[in-house]
RNA sequence: GUGAGCGUAGCUCAACUGGUCAGAGCACUGGACUGUGGAUCCAGGAGUUGGGGGUUCAAGUCCCCUCGCUCACCCCA
């Protein structure tokens, strides 16, 4: 057992009970993808490099430092997706879209990996499933984006959220309250933490949700700037209009004014909804607008709105709260070899009635079967051995009662479909 | 990238201040019960105590390095 290949760090194996949660998550996001009319699209896991560094952001921490690039045998510069929107939006412009059917709604769910130290909830390969409608600039698509989020949360029985809102302007208006922000900030200059000083000239929002607690201290004065007071006409009416209708919705939100993101393509609004017992990496799903992504791609103005959930952070939660549910299944126990032609040919009739089933041979005991049914959660045991054989019988063992029939195929086949029903 | 804690059978963990300490339970396989599970009992397989080096008469136990895991910072989903 010296050198077993162990999965690669920041990387893990979904297996056992743990994948009924997966399904279960995943047959919710695709249920209200249906209802709110979003279609899947499936986007390559490797993209070229620069649809990231301009798509991202090159000041970001993902750029800079979180990505999986390499080069290719053609000498291409690919990295490995880090996020699902920018891929959306280049699949987007690349087929026309903005040309020939500018609106489109859209949704994903799939691996996404950057290169961090692994913790609670932080993987290097990951996954999410996102939301992204492309072409609809209305406040009522932020809305619609957060209540399909919301949605998904509760159908999942997710406890305890907080929705938190902000709006980070436009390109008009930003740049105003960064100049103010940075006023404001460079006389308290030494009481801001080293982090935030290089901030302060590279990413002056980005002191804003800064945690260290003396840089927390300078926000906690109620003097700072917010951005609220300096958002344009239209980033104000367009916020105004969200909360509005959140309120409509009966979704409750918190307006935190120093939320922002860490992705450069946000614009107006954006959001966060976060959930407790999660440890340090609490934020469940986040997005907002970003109307200037398709431009930052070579594309036209498009306007977009979308959001991203961590499907990790959802299983670690539903494991505390969700019983895996086993599908029905029926064990069909042999005890000798022409027993196993027997359950061989049961299984087509099996298929032919949709019964899923498990088959396993007859080098065997039948003690061994028993058991391994029960671990298995399986609770109908069928045996064919001589006996039954010689009166063309099956043996139908219910484990959970410990009572057993002898019934003929049609019989058989009969009840089992009739305890599908019940199950 | 930084910090802290931890690495003993597949899993969960024992082994007092270094001295029969390489163990137990669960699981697995077989048997008691020659075709009947969840209980009990017995037996068995499986670990160069993550790897390497050092201190010592003696190291799972102390020191150093390395790898890995976990949590936190950071960042984000």
């Amino acid at each position: 057992m010296a050198e077993v290949i162990k999965a690669p760090r920041g990387t893990r194996d979904i297996l056992g009970e743990e994948v009924f949660l997966w399904q279960r998550l995943e047959e919710v996001v695709r249920k209200y993808a249906l209802l709110f009319g979003y279609e899947e699209i499936r986007t390559p896991i490797f993209e070229h490099t620069e649809l990231f560094t301009r798509g991202v952001g090159e000041e970001t921490d993902i750029v800079q430092k979180e990505m999986y690039t390499f080069t290719d045998k053609g000498g291409r510069s690919l990295t490995l997706r880090p996020e699902g929107t920018a891929p959306v939006v280049r699949a987007y412009l690349e087929h026309g879209f903005s040309v020939h059917e500018p609106r489109v709604k859209w949704y994903y769910i799939g691996p996404m990996f950057r290169y961090e130290r692994p913790q609670a909830g932080r993987m290097r390969q990951f996954h999410q499933f996102g939301f992204e409608a492309l072409g609809f600039g209305e406040p009522a698509c932020d809305a619609e984006i957060i209540h399909l989020a919301w949605m998904i949360y509760q159908e999942l029985g997710l406890l305890d959220l907080s929705l938190e809102v902000n709006s980070i302007g436009c390109p008009l208006c930003r740049p105003r309250y960064i100049a103010r922000l940075r006023e404001y900030l460079a006389p308290l200059e030494d009481r801001l933490c080293e982090n935030c000083r290089r901030r302060l000239v590279s990413n002056p929002l980005r002191v804003l949700d800064c945690k260290v607690e003396s840089c927390q201290e300078v926000f906690g004065e109620a003097t700072f700037p917010k951005i609220q007071d300096f958002l344009c006409d239209a980033c104000r009416k367009h916020e105004r209009e969200l909360f509005t209708l959140l309120e409509n919705l009966r979704i409750p939100f918190a307006v935190n004014h120093r939320l922002v993101r860490g992705l450069d393509y946000y614009t107006r609004t954006v959001f966060e909804i976060k959930v407790r017992h999660l440890g340090a990496q609490d934020a469940v799903g986040g997005g907002g607008r970003y109307d200037g992504l398709s431009q930052a791609l070579g594309g036209p103005d498009v306007p977009g709105v979308g959001f991203a959930s961590g499907m990790e952070r959802i299983v670690l939660l539903l494991e505390k709260t969700t019983q895996p549910s086993f599908p029905f299944r029926v064990y069909l126990a042999p005890q000798d070899e022409a027993g196993e032609g027997v359950l061989l040919s049961l299984s087509r009739e099996l298929v032919a009635c949709g019964i899923p089933f498990h088959l396993d041979f007859a080098t065997k005991s039948l003690k061994y079967h028993l058991k391994h049914a029960q671990r298995m959660r399986i609770r109908f045991v069928v045996i064919v051995g001589e006996s039954e054989r010689t009166r063309g019988v099956f043996a139908l063992k219910d484990l959970a009662s410990g009572e057993q029939v002898s019934l003929p195929l049609s019989e058989l086949l009969a009840r089992l479909r009739k305890e599908r029903e019940l199950c």
